[in-house]
Order: structure tokens, then C-alpha cells, then sequence
DNA sequence: AATGAATGAGCTTTCATTCAT
DNA sequence: AATGAATGAAAGCTCATTCAT
């Protein structure tokens, strides 16, 4: 969900190798618009690499790209949490920052995209590579937000419920949100939360 | 997401017209894959339907199959909502029946099929059409929560919010639940909700 | 092996099936290079067939196609048989003739395509349709030398090895004609197959 | 047609070279499923060759290697012949060996390879080269057995074109049992050919 | 003599759609 | 309203080969 735009930064930066190029193309278009609905050819275009580099990179082809720009996305998506609640005061806080942030990122795209694993992973073929991966990825961002939660004084017993509701409200939220093209939605969903722990 | 069987009921029922038995397949096939991963040839065989009828039917092909899919989809989730709160004596009450019910369907299916908004129109060309339709549907449903809300005690000035929040739970833990292919995260939701008129 | 010209009878003839035309068109290549040497594509150029056509008239691709162009080709095979043997007086004139009228194909070619069955078939994906196949088409070749040899008064005990005999130096001929460019191998098998019956 | 098992003659053989690796990995898949059936990667990896060594070896690639293959494949093929009519009484029973050897190694492969020579010359591109190199090998094995023939007291004049009627019986022969996929035709070869010089 | 990344043409097949009847 | 043949663009993938090291 975030990313690192290496043009911008200085005039000439070095190219990123081949592998990482198609990585962040893939993890892009799928997003944009899922998994089935980008073809390799895209993804290779967009990363100006050749048709036959993509098999040296990634043997299994489309599905192992898919898997690996799951995980990319998915590490800008832990940085983006982390960069929300390290330097909250306290968990409402980082909750705030959190959802302005996707908010803010919602808008700067098309407001027809979605999640980095939703797209890529479960649009996927239905294999087991996949839902393994989906798992793992989105338990990781679960944690992660638990984690700042547990340090900033959530109560243990319900730190983890409340990192899966926010995760439930960030997803449905985003929907709700493409439906009405209307980022607003991301930024109420604090209000929906903090009732869990409102006497 | 409810599906009636034209089989069960009688002997020898008549069979279903063309266009219908489309649409039928279509939805459940959309719902199940998405719109990119089903290809019109797979929805015609499953519809035990001619090469040539899609056309007649449906002028703009699979796009307009793909609009009637997803309206007579939502159609049978108005229903599984109403069903759900009209016997309720309370909100809640109808929440449970609902969450539950949302969870008996979760577990009869693959449990990685999506929701059948979701899956045909959020996955679909970025038209407008789809767009709008998808923002019809969507909104359909919370209004429809939110009557059954006003008509159960919920404060006029909760009602929407609650309806909406109930979407993006039930939106959420659907994708959850289908991460951790565990059906109770969706059972488990009124117990998120309540606490948004917990005192 | 043997093919009818349809554009050298008469001035306009009436073009024949786009199925018809993959037949022959696969029938030919894979006969001159090989299952795995031709392409889909060239087939389908030779054919003036447009690309998505193979598909409609063969479901599985180029193997049925192999499958029916075998089968095509076998057909005329078993009519130059026939030609061969019917008009003889005894069945050493049909064998010469047999011989003689390969050999003149063997020259009409390139000198380098194989039989039409060795070449598609055998060459083929290793699967029990291609082997059963093989093995049909083979057994009706023999089957169609041995019914002319009983009618032609060879002892009915001698009859099917001859024919198979007959079926071998045919082929082992041919590949020795390939490797020699010499289509006299072929007119010279005669003389080879005649001392079965010689006291 | 004949393999020497470098790892059951003693129990730590030095590795073989990587080129001849390559060219023992080549000529069996070749013999197996023919020159156009076998890519050069799985060559490669059955020779557990790196990827980049091949035109190392052999500058002309793919084609290179088949000649190589081929060659080895012969020369293995001409051993057979010398140890089947070595230590024969006569003629007839060198037949008879050899036959019942190619039985054997027929029965011990899959039953639908083919000869190392035809898979992968006659089969793969039209070359002079590949037409040259096919005609010497054929040659080759045809000369061995009339040398062998002439040595077992074969007249003169009979002998090539016996070694020849051998060579199409064997040929034929293959491909028939091929066909019907039983060995026993080549068993009874020999009682086709011994017709030649009976009286 | 050896390596693995790079290359793009080519592979077979599926796609949504249109056509003539 | 209905049909199945026709269509060619595009799909994901493999190919034999070349390159820089």
C-alpha cells in the first residue's frame, strides 16, 4: 500500500534489478485491479522487463509473482501500521493516524483498487499456496496492530479482539468506500471503534 | 447468497427459462470465483445453455449478465436479512440470527467463495455502470438494516450508523473468515457490534 | 499418403469445410515434420483458417486434430491399398505395384516426411488415446493386406504373417529410402518379401 | 540402445564429465520422445548440467548435441550387434540373439520409445547435416552385420542385401511392437528373415 | 571451461464477442 | 428468441539461444 517511488527522489537513482521491478509492478496492478484481471504481459511492460525474465525470477510464473508481491505490499502495509502507532500516545491515537493514512491513500488513487492480499491473493487460484499466504498475512498485520495495542495500554484480554475488529473495519470500511467513492468512510472508523471500550 | 432449488420441491418442476437459468449460474459462478475468473463459456455450461443465447438475453454480454447476477443475488440477501429481523424482538437478537446464518452459509460453500456484490461488480470493469450498480446494492442493504433498526428500538440517530457498521463487519469478517477458514469469526460478530449501544 | 488435389480438378471448386481443410493441412505437416515439428499456427495458415476455429471444430486442441488427421491420412492409405491389390492377378503383382506407387510418393516429397501415422501418432503425446489409436489404425492396415492376400491365393496359415511382414519392410524400407534419399529401396522391397513363399 | 551404469560397477565412480553427461542424458530422452519432443532445459537438468554449459560443449546447441547423442547411441547399438554375432555358430543365430536382446531392452523401457537414430535425426530439422549423419549411422549398422555375415558364411553376393532386409525388419519391427505393444515381434523376426536363403 | 541471468519469438490454448441462419 | 460456427486478440507459458562475468 505504500510505496517508494525511486524517481523521484534523486535525478539519476540506479534501476532497481529486474526481480524487484516486477514486484512492485505486479504488487500494483493486482491491487488496481486483481489478480485475474491483470495478464503477465502488463506486469512485464510495466516493469520494462522481457517476456522471458518473469520464469527465470519466478519458475511457478503468474502464482509465484502473486505470493511475492503479497508479501511486499504486505511489509509497506506493517511499516505504514508501525508508522502510525509508534508515535501515538496512546491506541485511539494510532487508530486516528491510521485510517487518515488510508484515507489519504484511498484518494490517491483511483478509489477503485483494493487490498494488496484481498486482490492478489484471494482472487488467486483457490490453492492451498494461497490461502496458507493470505493467512499468514493477514494474521501478521493483526499482530502487528495488537502489538501497539498491548504496549499502549490496551487491556491483554481485549487487545486481540480489538486488532481483528479494526482489521474487519478497515476492510469493510475500504468497500464501503469504493461503493461510494468516498474516502470519508475510512476516516469515521475510529468512531466505530473506540465504542469497544467505552463503558 | 440464499438459494431456492427448483429441484427439491416437486417431482418434475418445469424447468426454469433460459435467461433465469443464466443468471442463476452466473451468480453463484461470480460469487465463487469473481468476475475475471469465470469466462462465459463455463457459465453457459453450467447453465445448460446454447452458445449463441447469451447474446439475445443479455445485448452487452457478460458485463450485463454479470449487473442481473449480482441484483438477483442481492435480491436473496434482502431477503436473508428480512427473514432474519422480522421475527426479532430486539436488534440484536435479529444480529445473531443473521451473523448466524451468514456463518451456516459460509461453511455449506468452499468456503473462499466472496460475497456476491464483492465478487462480481468490485472485481469487474472499472465502468461506471458497475460502479453505480455496486453503490445501489450496497446501499440497499444497509437501508434495509437500518429499517429493521428504526422498526427495533435502535435511536433514529444510530440506526444508520449501526446499519453501516454491521456492513463492514459482516464485509470484514466474511474476508476474515475465509483467511482463517473459520466460519465462527463471522458468528462471532454481534459481540463487536453491541457494544456500539453498550452504555 | 495419398491426397486429392482440390484445386486442379476443376476451375472453381466449391472450397471445402474449414474442418476438412485443418485435416488435411495437419495431415500433411505432420506428416512431413512431425507432431511436435508443426505448430498449431502453421497449421491453421496452411489451412487459412482463422486462429480461434480449432478449438470449435477439435475441443482438445492439436491432439484431436493429430487423432482425426491420422485417421484421414490412414483412409487413403487403405485406398492405395486397395488400388494396388484390386487390378492384380496374383499378390506379388499387388506388392510391386504397392512398392511402386509409394516409391513414386516417396519422390513426389521432399524425401524426408515420414508415414503419416508413425509421424503424428507415434511421435505424439505418449497417452493411451494416441497409443490405442496407433494401434487401430496399424491393425487395419495389415487387415487390409491380409484380405487382399487370401483373395489373392495365399495360404490362408501364411496370410497374416505376410501381411505383417509386408508392414514392416514397408516401414523399415521407407526409413532406410530417408536415410539413403533412394526411393529405389522401396521398389526393391519385393524382391525381399517374395521369398516367404518361395520353396 | 545399450547403457553403461556408471554407479553399479563400483560404489564411488568418478562423475562423469559434464559433456558426457549431457550427451548420455541427450540421446536417452531423444530415443525417447524424439528430438522435438525434449527441450534442451530437461536435458540439462537430467544431466545436472548448469544451465549455461551446453553451448560450452557443443556451439551449435540443441542440433549439436543430437549429432553427439546419436553418435553414442550408435556406437552402443554397434556393440550390441558384435556381441550378438560374435560368439554365434552362424548367421541365424547371431539374428536370433540380437533380436531377443532388442526384445529385452524393448520390455525394459517404457515400450513406446523409439531408435536412437530415427528419434532424433530423422525427426529433427531437415539439415544436411542431420541427413548426412543419419545416412553414416545407417550405414554403419547395416555393414557391421554383413560383416558379420560374411564372416558367418553368408555368400557374397547374398550378404548386403540380407543385412539390409535385417535392418528394415528391425526397423518395421520396432514399430509394430510399438503399436501393439508387445515385444514378441521382435522375437520373431528372425523366422521372417531366415526365408531369405532357405530353399 | 563455466555460469546463471537475460532475451523475445514462439508455443498451445482460452477469451468475449459477432455472424449467418 | 435461438443457434452453433466463426473470429482474432490475448492469455500464461516454454523455447533455444546469447550475454556478461
Amino acid at each position: 500500500m505504500v510505496q517508494t517511488c525511486q524517481d523521484c527522489v534523486m535525478s539519476n537513482p540506479p534501476p532497481l534489478p529486474t526481480k524487484d521491478r516486477l514486484i512492485r509492478a505486479a504488487a500494483e496492478l493486482f491491487r488496481s485491479r486483481g489478480y485475474n484481471g491483470v495478464g503477465v504481459s502488463e506486469v512485464l511492460s510495466r516493469a520494462k522487463a522481457p517476456k522471458g525474465s518473469l520464469y527465470h525470477h519466478f519458475p511457478n510464473g503468474k502464482s509465484d509473482l502473486a505470493l511475492a508481491a503479497s508479501t511486499w505490499a504486505s511489509d509497506g502495509m506493517l511499516r505504514l501500521i508501525a508508522a502510525s502507532f509508534e508515535p501515538a500516545e496512546c491506541f485511539d491515537d494510532g487508530v486516528v493516524t491510521l485510517c487518515h493514512k488510508l484515507a489519504k491513500f484511498f484518494d490517491s488513487k483511483d478509489m477503485w483498487g483494493g487490498c494488496p492480499i484481498t486482490s492478489t491473493l484471494f482472487e488467486g487460484p483457490a490453492t492451498e499456496d494461497f490461502r496458507a499466504h493470505a493467512r499468514y498475512l493477514v494474521d501478521g498485520w493483526i499482530a502487528e496492530v495488537e502489538h501497539h495495542a498491548r504496549r499502549l495500554g490496551v487491556p491483554a484480554n481485549q487487545a486481540a479482539a480489538t486488532a481483528e475488529h479494526l482489521y474487519m473495519l478497515v476492510q469493510g470500511g475500504w468497500q464501503l468506500a469504493k461503493a461510494r467513492q468516498q474516502s470519508d468512510v475510512l476516516r469515521h472508523l475510529p468512531a466505530q471503534l473506540n465504542t469497544d471500550r467505552r463503558q
